[in-house]
DNA sequence: CAAAATTAGTTGCCTATGCAACCAAGGTCA
DNA sequence: TGACCTTGGTTGCATAGGCAACTAATTTTG
């Protein structure tokens, strides 16, 4: 095999003559790997320093932002499955992070909610995560901000009804 | 505090005055969230009719882009760990969708490839996926496609800077 | 009101995945 | 050449997370 042939990457030996996809444009695969490294970048913050994961960072700052609220709607408010909310919610209360405070008028719910300790742990971290995604953004002319912001909003919306439309093109499965 | 102060998710009751972090406008979350619904919705196409998940969906195009490379070149190429496309590729080995060949002059390597069904299942899909990455793109304004572009070019590069660099502004761990 | 349906939340189970240890093949250097 | 180091790749282990089944409480309906 010719030397030439071969590239560090790797060199396109019986691909086809274009190939039909690009994995390295291909805007799933994009977001994906974006969203994995940011995302990994910011939980060594907290997760280094706090030993947390990011379910139990998102049920920290929900339940920082609104107070007080059921289990559902963490979920609802941070896009959490709601056994993924449960063990995330069970984790920061055995730390004492959270409190439950059952709901008397319906006892399937209770009502979550920062401790001091759990709120001292917020105030630390959310100015901290705050400064990281400001950073982040910086790095972006200013005007493409704006457009990232649409982009995103749009690309999420679709993506629900993309689903199911492109799935099942002609086979009702 | 006026009217204003009341989101449609939940109402504030023992949050600071001022949220510290909203997270529904987090960057971070909000990349998340969008990564995981586009992620999703492609899965659907590609896992109910081929059976295959999304370590399988990337080792599958990237065979079908390069045609022929190393684990470790399609672990490089796919920002995959390697024990993700080592078990990607057991999986599509066993299926018949790729095969391999090992490399006679350096044994602890092999090159991989798809077979002929392979490649017809590449071939099936692809175009499947890049036009489901073009409905996804339509829906964004085509002056804000080439803003994402280049602001997700630069979160990924930032990101990685930004993970050693702020998490430990002066703990040296 | 009692039976059936719904809902909030938890848990068992199974798959996915990252890390670390490992194996086998190459490479380096005295 | 032979001890050590590096590298491609695989596997054991432990954790994370989704689904479905389950419990307990509430609501609906006949």
């Amino acid at each position: 095999m010719p030397v030439a042939m071969i590239d560090e990457t790797a060199e396109r030996t019986t691909g086809t003559p274009e190939p039909a996809l690009r994995l390295e444009d291909f805007l799933p695969y994009r977001l994906n790997v974006c969203s994995n490294l940011v995302s990994t970048a910011l939980s060594r913050i907290y997760s280094e320093r706090y030993r947390i994961g990011v379910p139990e960072w998102r049920v920290l700052v929900t339940l920082g932002q609104f107070g007080m609220m059921t289990a559902k709607a963490i979920g609802a408010h941070s896009c959490m499955h709601k056994t993924k909310v449960s063990r995330a919610v069970a984790q920061l209360e055995k730390r004492k992070l959270i409190g439950r405070r059952s709901n008397r008028a319906d006892m399937r719910e209770a009502f979550l909610s920062l401790t001091p300790a759990g709120r001292e742990m917020y105030d630390e971290l959310a100015p901290i995560a705050t400064r990281f995604a400001d950073r982040l953004l910086d790095s972006i002319d200013a005007a493409d901000r704006d457009a990232l912001h649409r982009a995103l909003k749009k690309l999420t919306e679709r993506s629900g009804e993309l689903a199911t439309d492109i799935a099942n093109p002609r086979r009702p499965r």
